[in-house]
This record gives C-alpha cells, sequence and structure tokens, in this order.
DNA sequence: TATGGATTTGTAAACGTTTACAAAAGATGC
DNA sequence: GCATCTTTTGTAAACGTTTACAAATCCATA
C-alpha cells in the first residue's frame, strides 16, 4: 500500500511538499500541487492516519460513557454529540460501561493510551474519585449526571425544579396521595428530583411518607412494573405515581393495565424524559422534557474546547413538563 | 508525559527490554523484569498505543454501520458484538450512517486510512457498489442484511420463512384479509419478507392484493402508524396485519387504539424483531425473534478472522415466532 | 579453564506522518 | 547583471512503539 514516499518519488518532490499538498497549505505552487495530485491519484494513496495521530499526538477520538446502549434517553444526545463531533472531524467511540468499574477502566484506559482525546461521561455510577483523577490530566466533560464541586465541567438540567415541576402537577390537578418510583439515591439526579418530590409536597402540606417512595436496582421496564406492582399493594393506595424514567413509567403503566386499573382515572403517571416510546404508549405518557439533542451539542464543543485547551462553563439547561394522557382526560 | 525511552533509561536497560516487559514476553529475567516494573510505576509510565499502532499497523478498532441509532433492534446486536470485541481487545465505533452516502463515506474513508481495521454493516440502505469494493481491500462483514454473491460474508436469517410463518399464523387463527405494512423494498430483507407473506396467502389460496401492502419510507413509529391509517381506510378492510418491524407496528396499534377499534378483536397485528418495548405495548405485540445477541457475537467474531486473514463462512440463524395479546386472546 | 550452546540484552531500523530549518528558486529594483 | 527580498521546495528529525539481528552474558561440560 503506498505511503507518502511513494507519492513524493512519483511526482518528483519531496515528502514535506506531498505533505503540504495533503493538508492544504498555500505554500505550494499550482504546478507541483497537480504533480502531487497526479501522483496520489495514480497510486490510489490515502493517507494514513495512525502516522498522522502519531505525528500530531492525537487521536480524534471521543469517548462517550453511558450505563447501557438500550436507554433510548441516551440516543438523543448521542445524536447532538454526533452531529457536533463529526463537523469538527472527531468520532465518537460508544463505550457501554454496564455501571461495571471494570468495563470503565477500559475506556478510561483508553485515553490514558492516547487512543482517545476525551470523554463525555453519562453514566451515573461513575466512579466519582478515579474520574476526577483522570480529568487532572485529560479532557473529560460530565453530561446529565454530574459530580458537584469536582472541578469537572458538566451540562444537565435542573433536576429539583423539573422534579418539582412533574408533581406539583399532579397535585394541581386534585391528588395528594403521590408514590415515586426513584432509581438508587447514590446518584444525584435521584437525589435532586426525589428533593424536588418532597418539596412539592411540603409546600402543599402534603405529609411525605417513607413507604411511598420506592428505588430501583436499574432503569428498565421490568423495574417500573415490580415497583408498581408493590405500589398497588400499599395500604392508603396512592393515586398518582411520580417515576424518573420513563422507561419506569412505561413498565409501571404496564402493571396498572394488567391489573385493570384506568389511567388516569384510578392512577396517574408522570415519567421523565420523553423518549420516543412515550408517545406510544395507551394513554400517552406525561413526562418531562429535556433538551437532549441541544445537550448533547453543547457537551461536545466543550469537551472538544477542553481538549484544545480553552477553558469551559457548565451549562444547565431548560426542561419543560408535557402534558399528555397519563394525567389528563384522554 | 514519559515515554518508553524514559522508562528503558530509569531502569537502566534498553528500550527493547522495557517493550518486552509490556508485551509479556518471558524471555527477560526476574530481576530486570522488576526493575523495568519499578520503573514504569514510578514514572508513571503507559505505554501510547498511537506509536503502538503505527508499529503494528492496526488499529484495534472496528466500525458497526447502522442506519439509526434510535432502532432498538440493534442494541442487542451491538450488545453481542461488543462483547466479542471487547474481549478480543478490539473496540468498537458505532456509525450511524442515517442511509445517507456521505455519512456513510466518512466511514469507509475510516478503514482506508487505517483508523479501522474492518467494518460490520447492518445498513440496509448500504451502496451496495462501494461496499463490495471496499470489500476487496478490507475485512467486511454483513449482518442481518446483506448482498447475495458479493462475496461479503453475512450473518442472518431467514428472512423469507420468518415472514412465512408470520402470515401463516395469521391464516391458522382464521384470518385471511392480512395486509402488510413493509419499508423500502429495494432493500433485500423487504424483499424476502414480502416473498415470505406472497407464499403464505398463495399457499392458502387467498388471493394477493397489491393495495394491501404498504410501504413506508423509514422505519419508526409515526410511519407505522401514518401505514395503519391507510389501511383502516381500505375498502374491504383488512382483519390483521404483518409489519416488517416491531417500530411500525407499533405505531400501527397505536393507530387501532386510537381509533377505538380493538386489537386483535377487529385487527390483528404481528410485528419483527421482539424489541424490549413489544412486551410494553397493550396488547403485547406478537412477533418473530430474532437471535440478535447471537448474531452481534457471531459476526464480530466472523470480522475478527477476517481481520486475521482467515477464512470465513456465512451463517443463517434461526428464529422464533412469538405468539402474544395481540393475534391472541388476551 | 576453555568451549560451546542457550539465554538474555542491546542496537538500530521501521511504521507514516508533520514541520523547523536550510536551501534553492524566483521576483524586484537598480 | 547583480544584490536583495520573497516564495517555494527539500532535508532530516521527531512522534512512540516493536522486532530482526547482533552482542553479551550465563551455564554446563570436557
Amino acid at each position: 500500500m503506498a505511503n507518502i514516499h511513494h507519492v513524493a518519488k512519483e511526482a518528483g518532490v519531496s515528502v514535506a511538499t506531498v505533505s503540504r499538498v495533503l493538508n492544504g497549505q498555500n505554500s505550494v505552487t499550482y504546478k507541483t500541487r497537480l504533480k502531487v495530485e497526479e501522483a496520489i491519484n495514480k497510486l490510489n494513496y490515502e493517507p494514513s492516519m495512525l502516522g498522522r495521530n502519531l505525528r500530531n499526538s492525537e487521536s480524534r477520538i471521543l469517548l462517550i460513557l453511558i450505563p447501557q446502549i438500550s436507554n433510548p434517553f441516551y440516543t438523543e444526545i448521542i445524536k447532538g454529540i454526533e452531529q457536533t463531533a463529526i463537523s469538527l472531524h472527531y468520532n465518537i467511540l460508544l463505550c457501554e460501561t454496564d455501571s461495571n468499574p471494570q468495563r470503565e477502566d477500559i475506556y478510561f484506559e483508553l485515553v490514558r493510551n492516547k487512543m482517545a482525546d476525551g470523554i463525555i461521561s453519562m453514566d451515573p455510577a461513575v466512579n466519582r474519585e478515579s474520574l476526577a483523577k483522570l480529568a487532572e490530566k485529560h479532557a473529560i466533560i460530565q453530561c446529565s449526571e454530574y459530580t458537584p464541586n469536582s472541578g469537572i465541567p458538566y451540562v444537565t438540567i435542573d433536576n429539583e425544579e423539573a422534579a418539582y415541576r412533574a408533581v406539583n402537577h399532579l397535585i394541581q390537578i386534585g391528588h395528594r396521595n403521590i408514590a415515586m418510583i426513584n432509581s438508587d439515591e447514590t446518584y444525584l439526579y435521584a437525589q435532586q428530583r426525589r428533593q424536588g418530590y418532597q418539596k412539592a409536597l411540603e409546600e402543599h402540606g402534603i405529609t411525605f411518607r417513607s413507604d411511598y417512595v420506592l428505588h430501583t436496582a436499574e432503569l428498565g421496564f421490568d423495574y417500573g412494573q415490580q415497583a408498581m406492582k408493590k405500589i398497588l399493594k400499599l395500604k392508603n393506595r396512592p393515586t398518582a405515581v411520580f417515576a424518573v424514567s420513563d422507561l419506569l413509567a412505561i413498565g409501571a403503566l404496564k402493571e396498572v393495565n394488567n391489573q385493570r386499573l384506568k389511567v388516569p382515572q384510578d392512577i396517574a403517571i408522570v415519567g421523565f424524559d420523553k423518549i420516543d416510546f412515550s408517545n406510544m404508549t395507551y394513554p400517552t405518557l406525561t413526562t418531562i422534557s429535556q433538551p437532549m439533542y441541544k445537550m448533547g451539542k453543547i457537551a461536545a464543543s466543550m469537551l472538544i474546547n477542553r481538549i484544545k485547551g480553552n477553558p469551559v462553563e457548565s451549562v444547565i439547561l431548560e426542561h419543560e413538563l408535557v402534558i399528555r394522557g397519563s394525567t389528563a382526560g384522554y
């Protein structure tokens, strides 16, 4: 396979000149440029990124850490990241961590190894210490989930406020027995949403009941369904449920349907994320919409700025409550 | 940042010896190995993949081409690919093509550039000529969608047979007016599933009606919903629908619900792929299950074999009809 | 204590680029 | 035609590894 030396020879110039043509430098005479381009075509030459990357000590690869590929919440964010990355000639490596520190380590290793130029972490279960340590020497951005005061820049929404609005909405339409399906509260977003939930209750003089707050080990339909099973067995059965993820909410909805109860008449449900599916359920799901695409774009440009050594500021984006069938007349 | 020369100096040995320690070669004396490891720790040395990759002329990156990240059909396959890849120390780069030749070209370029060692293509809309051309010099595998007689090895299921079984099931439970929601028939899988559909009809003496076959531009809820809208307006309204994707089927189901018709009593629906969400709908969706994880694992090991220069054979995997609520009593 | 063979270590080239610097060529003015 | 300045081109080092080959060391044996 042809390399830059072959091209140089064929064109009768030096490798430096070929390189200059390749990189579009304009200190090359029209005539020689032509000769070089001819040689390139003749030899079917394709410059090797390996050589270039080594020389420039960059890989032009960005890592995206997510816990599960299958959670559609991330797909829109990823699209945003990708769009920005590609337009700036970076490629993205999607890394599923399964919230497993060992998997995580493989990916951290890639940036230490220079195989990747930076990381956008969206994994709530990320090892915060390792990440902070890595961030001392490498470009890291957190997206959606973040670590306060870690010095790692992030882009996210105001989770407490979002949860507050969701629960407030339930209260507005008359509910007072409102359960919450939360995920593991070691995650910051889970803590924040829980706080929003409590804040809304308190503001309306509703006593907080700890048995009304369920926790799931993971985000997934099944977990939501299991949680709803428990909720429906509670004495003083709640009339509304706020789930911190659409996946959980959809699983919960399924269980309500299974038990021949009506949504929203018997139980109202609010989700979180506004994933595509949330509009396909019966009834459609009231949920919190995050600007996922935008979040991805911002995360990517923050990261690339970081890589270039520019200073970057954390960003908090707007969210929106989308009222649909699961809390309203259908 | 420390490199292999620094380590060599620190340990008082040559770079060759350090390299040997790094690569676990056993021609190194215990004593010197210890010295080297000490130096490595002391300097916090991390070998650079860039240097290694250039020297070995490999990148250890595999490309996965899919049309849309958001289609959950692919996520399970990707998991399978990833699992195999990681265990063999490869990384995967997920490439969303949007079925856009330009996007595709960016990724093809990556393998020509040596930035990736091979490709698993799952994009039905891939440019078959470009791909075949690329496959002359590089390792390529097709997964799910393939190009017959192109010489590119593939792993897939028998789409015709699967569709045949799906439609056969509808006929068995008494339907004779069966519509089909197909995607673009330029794709092989769409042609094959259409053939299976027709075969089942023919075998039971049901006349094929071309107005019963709808086509969608893309796979997505909305497209399925639109198609179902048209179906419900047909004179001689079908009593059953076979959709070539769960996404389409779920969109279709949504429309039936919207129009206050009952599934399966008024309209029975069969989907394809058995995505997670197909079990969350109301009613649950009868569908064809593909061994997606396995498919991914096989595709990955085929590709890695190809990269190593070993010969590989195409594979056709088993599928299964999963009967659920949308065609049965609930 | 040589001798020879086996084992361990070192030297230097190679992978394919980019780029600082030097050299050559071309343009300008007198 | 020559000196000077500007533009274009070439030379060679550098990025960080691996590895063929050569050199050095070790060990057993006569």
